[in-house]
DNA sequence: AATTAGATATAACGATCACTCTATTAATCT
DNA sequence: AGATTAATAGAGTGATCGTTATATCTAATT
């Protein structure tokens, strides 16, 4: 893997996630990261190309950090999931969901490639709870307790999301 | 209120939520509105101002819809609530929160007007449930699930979704 | 009928957009 | 050292951006 690439998925992920996906250019992304413009188009085909890889990245780095508190962490796996949410709240979604921003900005095309990935990543998610024995109506109601908490931290204190996080998930029944 | 101005508060509320705020231009706008771009400048002083008296608009519209349920439903304030955010989803929100959405696109700018415009909206919904006799812990709850199926609605079914929603209000408690 | 106000089309502003081409330099590899 | 590959700067594409200016035209008011 080239180290300019990886600036530049970095840099770019950093300015997209900040001002999103249409208010960014390219040029003030190769400018952050340090490369020439021709650069980026070596590396990736277009600006969607780019922000596909982005997506893809960010949708291994969560479930990575989810899987690390299910194993890392002690108590129910509802409690487990929550905090290794809160943790990716914490370090790196304090500016909402990154998925649903980007099938926001693209949903006018419904067949666009990044919509697709977006409600296949949702889909992905819930997958994920009930691999981990939770029944489908109780991964629902986590997956809405976690999207829920995404929003409310883009205007509320986290610690305050926390504490309620906590408390609302020990309701989660496997029914 | 001119008519004109009216129309083109409407398709250009309706653009801006299917595209985002920096990805439709004045132009479409106008176009879609069937008025000239100099009455756009007429009405408003800039794109940014028309944004500002849009999300105003439909605070006004959300919060009558909530208080209209409030004085229709039956049974719990969490339950006439989430009705009234049901109907909500179902009329006029397939594709997120505009607010949190401006808030997304203009937070580098953290004392832009917009920012702190929804930064008020989201203080005055929590206020509102708390005048409506719930506690502020109740308030922060409701707020998370209403936040959560604003979020989940975009990829996953309403019906599911406003199922799972009247579920896990009845565990919300007045403590 | 005359005056005012609102709306129109059009052009232009400088800036930026995603993207391409070219030519030169720097780094890597056998 | 020589050859291949990666990265560079810079100019240029046509298109669009938000905004302003101008000049004509229509509608409402006096």
């Amino acid at each position: 893997m080239s180290r300019k690439r990886e600036d530049l998925l970095v840099h770019a992920e950093k300015l997209f996630y900040e001002h999103g996906f249409h208010a960014i250019g390219l040029k003030a992304i190769v400018q952050d990261a340090g490369v020439a413009l021709m650069t980026l188009y070596n590396h990736f085909d277009s600006k969607e190309d780019l922000i596909l890889e982005i997506l893809n990245r960010r949708e291994k780095m969560y479930f990575s950090m989810l899987k690390d508190a299910v194993r890392k962490e002690e108590g129910s796996i509802e409690h487990k999931l929550v905090s290794g949410h809160i943790q990716w709240l914490k370090t790196s979604a304090s500016n909402g969901c990154m998925f649903l921003r980007a099938k926001e900005e693209f949903s006018s095309i419904p067949d666009h490639p990044l919509v697709k990935s977006v409600y296949s990543h949702k889909e992905k998610m819930i997958q994920f709870f009930e691999s981990n024995e939770m029944s489908r109506t109780a991964a629902v109601q986590l997956a809405l307790l976690l999207e829920g908490s995404t929003s409310l931290a883009e205007t509320l204190n986290v610690q305050e999301i926390e504490k309620t996080l906590y408390a609302m998930v020990e309701n989660i029944k496997n029914s």
